[in-house]
DNA sequence: TCGTCATTTCGTTGAATGACAATATGACTG
DNA sequence: CAGTCATATTGTCATTCAACGAAATGACGA
C-alpha cells in the first residue's frame, strides 16, 4: 500500500538512466494497465471526466466490488486514474495529465527503439 | 498526421467496430507487446535501424531460440517490428510505422476516455 | 461505543503467459 | 536428393493474473 516513489524527482525519464533494456517503471505500469480488456472497459467509464466510485463502477462494469478496486488500483498505478476520498465514499476519475506524461514517455521510447 | 478528429465518437481507422468498450483489437496488441519486460528488452536491439535474426536475437537477450521466436511474433503482431527472410535467416527490424500508428490509436483512445 | 456502509485486503481457483527442450518445416549446398 | 542450417511449431512445466467470496479496515451516525 505504500508506494515506493524512489525518483520522482527525475524528469520524464525518456530513457531509462541505466536501464540495461527495459524502459521506465512507471511506462511499464502504465502499459500493463491499459493492456487489459476489463481495465480498458472500466476507463471508458470515465469519459469526459466523469467521477465514479468503486462500488458504481464495478456494478457497470459487471464485476465484484472487490476486484474492481483491486483493478483500479492498478490503473491507479499506471498513472491513468487518481482517486479522491469522500467519506465512506473513494471516488476514481480519469488522470489526464498522468496518462499523457505515460503517453509522452512511451513515444519517447518507440523513437529510441524504432 | 494533423488531422484531428472531427469528433470523439469519430473513431479512427482501426476504430472499435461495434466494440462498446474495449479498444481496437490493434492497440490491444500492441499494449500486451511492449508489456512484457522480455520484449521490450528485445525492443532496445532494434535502436537505429538495426535488423537482425532469431538466433542473434536470442543470444544477446539470453532466451532459447525458440522463445525469441515467440516473442518476435508477438511483436509483430503488435506492430511494432517486421520480418524479411533472406534465404534462411530471418531478420526482423523495427516497424516505424505500425508503431506510430499503434500510438496514434492509442492516443486517440486516451482522449476519449480521459 | 456500537452498528452499518463502502472499500480494501486475504486466500483460493482456473485461465493465460513465459520459458524451455524436442521436433517439424523451409531453404540452401553439395 | 540427401544433409544441414535457421526458423517455426509443439508439448510441458512454472509462474503470473483475473476473478470471486470472505474477512478486515476505516468512516460515519445513532
Amino acid at each position: 500500500m505504500d508506494e515506493p516513489n524512489p525518483a520522482q524527482v527525475a524528469p520524464p525519464a525518456t530513457a531509462p538512466p541505466g536501464a540495461p533494456g527495459g524502459l521506465a517503471p512507471d511506462t511499464q505500469e502504465f502499459l500493463k494497465a491499459l493492456g487489459s480488456p476489463t481495465r480498458q472497459r472500466i476507463m471508458m467509464l470515465f469519459a469526459q471526466g466523469a467521477e465514479l466510485s468503486v462500488g458504481h463502477v464495478a456494478e457497470r462494469v459487471g464485476i465484484s466490488q472487490a476486484t474492481a478496486s483491486q483493478q483500479l488500483t492498478l490503473l491507479r498505478r499506471g498513472r491513468v486514474v487518481t482517486s479522491r476520498r469522500d467519506g465512506k465514499t473513494v471516488y476514481y476519475r480519469a488522470d489526464r495529465d498522468g496518462a499523457q506524461a505515460a503517453l509522452a514517455e512511451l513515444q519517447s521510447y518507440l523513437k529510441t527503439c524504432c
